[in-house]
DNA sequence: ATGTGC
């Protein structure tokens, strides 16, 4: 029977596949959607996919997607799997091919009226100074013991570097730097792909955008979060580049060779695992946070880049550029949750789905201790993006997680098919929005209709609880791939 | 996502 239709309703928002549904289910499958988002639900692999995640060794309580799920990799994008600590499986394609794929959100001291008539403009200057496109390279010139330092120090190394504020550290998601990262787990022809391209873009759905403070819904937390109406904000939504994806690539070929040694199997060679603390799963997870830990950096070298345009645009203006926050978006960390009344070690995979930490989580920084911690989640090219609070729900149901994005609705090729290119860029330009890219293909890709309504998506992980809705920003000026 | 594929 198709698996769909077999969806139990569990509240307005959550929806639940038991495990008796399908052979080899260890726990239940939940999808956190609206009746509207199911019913774009389902015309690719992903709840098929999120089955197969439920059979992972070691998989604790549920396999859950969030309402921005779509087909990916073995496993869906959108989703968490959180396996027991330390022998549950660790899996690449839980984590993605783009480890630390995430979003950084600056905050200026600029208005929307300061930017009037010169978004265009703006464009083309922030265009000029970030590098971005397939394969391209970036201005910095860094030798192979200096990369292994960025992978073993992250945001430490850019501020060693005067790439970084001192102000900026706090304001990342595991300040920047995950401590296990071992670049000897990290293959060389990983690091040759890597070493050229710290502080750019890269493609696909990669982009800087200048956008601005459209809604406040929780005026006390975005004080708090240093948001105000009308206000002039940047996102940048970028990863590890060719770097990661090279150790995404190198690790998922030896857990394929290895998992029969521990004698894992599983319905899908895509979700190839190996337990957490035997050596190849060791060898990944140091391997992951070296990435991770490059992420950090290129996100950082590039509110660097942004920093230094800025500077130089907005002349004789108050130019400071403050981090409200970074996420990650595709990674695993090793977390403690409470699971059926009892504290677990667990190891959390995130794939496109945000930490949504609440209030007073000894993980969420200093200054935001009592709203819960920043979460950014960008829409779709053109459409808005939102600031959101953690939650203590998000903590109870969904291992302190919730969505990442818009999620897409149709695939790449789809969208290349469905989109007149010209009458796209007039629609943005008649929204006011100016678009600079490398490619015009890439940008067809991103259209709005190849994504999800991201005010539905939002409004799910809102209601259901998973994360509080705290601004709204539309975009002004984006630069892409 | 990615110097875009077995």
């Amino acid at each position: 029977m198709e698996l769909k239709s077999q969806l139990v309703k569990k509240s307005d928002y959550l929806w639940e596949l038991p495990p008796h549904v399908k052979k080899g289910m260890r726990v239940p499958a939940q999808v956190y959607a609206s009746k509207k988002i199911l019913e774009e639900i389902g015309g690719d692999k992903s709840l098929e996919q999120l089955t197969n995640v439920a059979m992972l060794p070691g998989i604790t309580k549920a396999s859950i997607v969030m309402p921005d799920v779509h087909e990916g990799y073995g496993f869906p994008i959108g989703g968490i799997a959180a396996t027991a600590w330390p022998d549950g499986g660790i899996s690449p394609g839980g984590i993605g091919y783009d480890i630390n794929c995430g979003v950084r959100l600056l905050t200026s001291n600029l208005q929307k009226e300061d930017l009037k008539g010169r978004g265009e403009e703006l464009a083309k200057a922030l265009y000029a100074q970030i590098p971005s496109g397939v394969g391209k390279g970036g201005n910095i010139q860094l030798s192979e013991k200096e990369l292994d330092k960025v992978l073993t120090l992250g945001v430490q190394w850019a501020l060693k570097n005067g790439y970084a504020n001192k102000e900026d550290i706090d304001k990342i998601e595991s300040r920047g730097r995950l401590d296990n990262a071992d670049p000897v787990c990290v293959s060389e022809y990983a690091k040759k792909r890597g070493i050229d391209q710290l502080g750019t873009i890269g493609s696909g759905n990669h982009f800087v955008e200048v956008s601005y403070v459209d809604k406040i819904f929780d005026q006390e937390v975005a004080q708090i979060f240093g948001l105000r109406e009308g206000q002039l904000t940047i996102l940048i939504h970028t990863g590890s580049r060719g770097l990661g994806h090279q150790i995404a690539s190198d690790y998922m070929k030896l857990m394929v060779a290895s998992m029969g040694k521990y004698g894992i199997e599983v319905p899908d060679r895509e979700l190839a695992c190996v337990p957490f603390n035997s050596q190849e799963g060791q060898q990944y997870f140091k391997s992951m946070a070296a990435a991770a830990n490059y992420a950090w950096c290129n996100r950082q070298v590039i509110t660097w880049e942004i920093r230094n345009a800025w500077k130089e645009f907005f002349k004789g203006k108050d130019t400071k550029l403050g981090v409200l926050y970074d996420v990650a978006h595709n990674i695993a960390k090793v977390e403690e949750h409470v699971v059926e009344g009892k504290k677990k070690k667990l190891i959390v995979h995130r794939k496109g789905s945000t930490r949504s930490f609440g209030p007073g989580h000894p993980e969420v920084t200093e200054c935001y201790k009592s709203t819960g911690q920043p979460v950014i989640i960008p829409g779709s090219m053109g459409t808005a993006s939102y600031v959101m609070a953690g939650t203590a729900q998000a903590m109870d149901e969904s291992f302190g997680s919730t969505c990442h994005g818009a999620g897409r609705r149709m695939s790449r090729r789809a969208a290349q098919r469905a989109v007149n290119i010209h009458e796209l860029e007039k629609e943005l330009v008649g929204k006011n929005i100016f678009v600079r890219a490398g490619s015009r293909s890439g940008v067809s890709e991103e259209a709005p209709i190849a994504y999800k309504d991201i005010e539905e998506v939002i409004e799910v992980v809102h209601q259901a609880g998973l994360a509080k809705k705290i601004a709204r920003l539309r975009p002004l000026a984006v630069i892409k791939g």
